[in-house]
DNA sequence: GTAGCAAATGTCACAAATGTCGTGTATTAT
DNA sequence: ATAATACACGACATTTGTGACATTTGCTAC
């Protein structure tokens, strides 16, 4: 069970802290997406499927299931900006990626599955409020953490937040600023 | 495992999140249909077959398992041109993603692992040039075909062609020139 | 409140499928 | 060639699906 990726009616029982056999009637019924293996049709439900469920009813989703790695995507089209965050995350503790444009930022993204992201509002190409509503509309980036580092007035700081940026941080920055924020969206 | 046409037993345990003694036993019993080394027996089973028991398990599909997919991932910022690409192809029988800009594009082909990209080299705030060199220096993306579409000069389509474009059409185009050029990609 | 009712969930036992472990051997990498 | 890894196989442990039935929960009307 060291790296699942996929979860038995057992798993999904004890997560759910419910009876083996009303997972089974969850699935069969449809409202819980499985699939089954070939033998006897053991049922097994991937993850994503799993969350996708815990969110839809509104119940706990347990930590451990949420990509909770110590990694952090930095997108921004200033090189040396991009190495300044990195520098004060990686003493951090934070694994650290950066993508300097739109293209890295997305395939990165999907590949390595970051826990969080800082984002540059202002990048050429790259509208960053457009990124963040896209990224807010899209289920699978609802657990992705959202810095926005800026150095554009407040009320642009605010629109972020409203578009659900998790939180902002105005350029020029302090170091302890940053790596606070950034501690404080891993819990 | 760069290009697989036969899997272990331990390789579709790992994909079905299952123990290999379980895949053993599907191939045994005749659910999976596989083959054996003459040396002790040891199982194989190509990845067509893979493919299929998957499928009628309703089982999910890896993405990276359909190299000869019929996806087409196509990159271009201007919408209509995107969709009228989009109508050639389908009716080619292609499946094809558009994404309008370098995120989408970027994000588009990490998850859905196209075997095919059409490529626009101007588009505002992502450089065609660029991305192509890009993809061509990552091993992951070494046997992505890639078209580039463009209405710039002989010279410029020349470039492409140098960084590793497999083939370029240049605008405007005819209908059936680019359904052929897609096509041939796929053999 | 509570009585009644329907739907959802829990319990139980058994058979079948899957997981685990150890050993010996083939296969792959160095 | 030799070492490291992956694999098959048997025997046994554990988990899971199923059906029938008990219990709980949520709701409505009194």
């Amino acid at each position: 069970m060291a790296n699942v990726k996929s979860l038995t009616t057992g798993d999904i029982a004890k997560y759910c802290d419910v009876n083996l056999r009303t997972v089974i009637r969850w699935i069969d019924k449809g409202s819980l997406k499985g699939y089954k293996l070939p033998g006897r049709g053991n049922n097994r439900v991937t993850v994503d499927n799993f969350v996708l469920f815990l969110r839809q009813n509104n119940m706990p989703v347990p930590p451990e299931l949420l990509p909770k790695n110590k990694t952090v995507l930095i997108v921004d089209d200033d090189k040396d900006m991009g190495n300044a965050i990195k520098r004060v995350l990686k003493k951090g503790g934070f694994e650290c990626d950066t993508a300097t444009n739109g293209f890295l930022a997305g395939s990165k993204l999907m590949q390595h599955k970051p826990s969080i992201m800082t984002l540059d509002l202002t990048m050429p190409g790259l509208n960053g409020f457009e990124l963040l509503k896209h990224l807010r509309a899209d289920e699978q980036f609802q657990d992705l953490k959202i810095l926005v580092i800026s150095a554009l007035n407040q009320e642009s700081l605010d629109e972020a937040l409203a578009l659900g940026a998790n939180a902002v941080l105005s350029k020029p920055f302090e170091k302890d600023q940053l790596l606070s924020l950034v501690n404080e969206m891993t819990l």
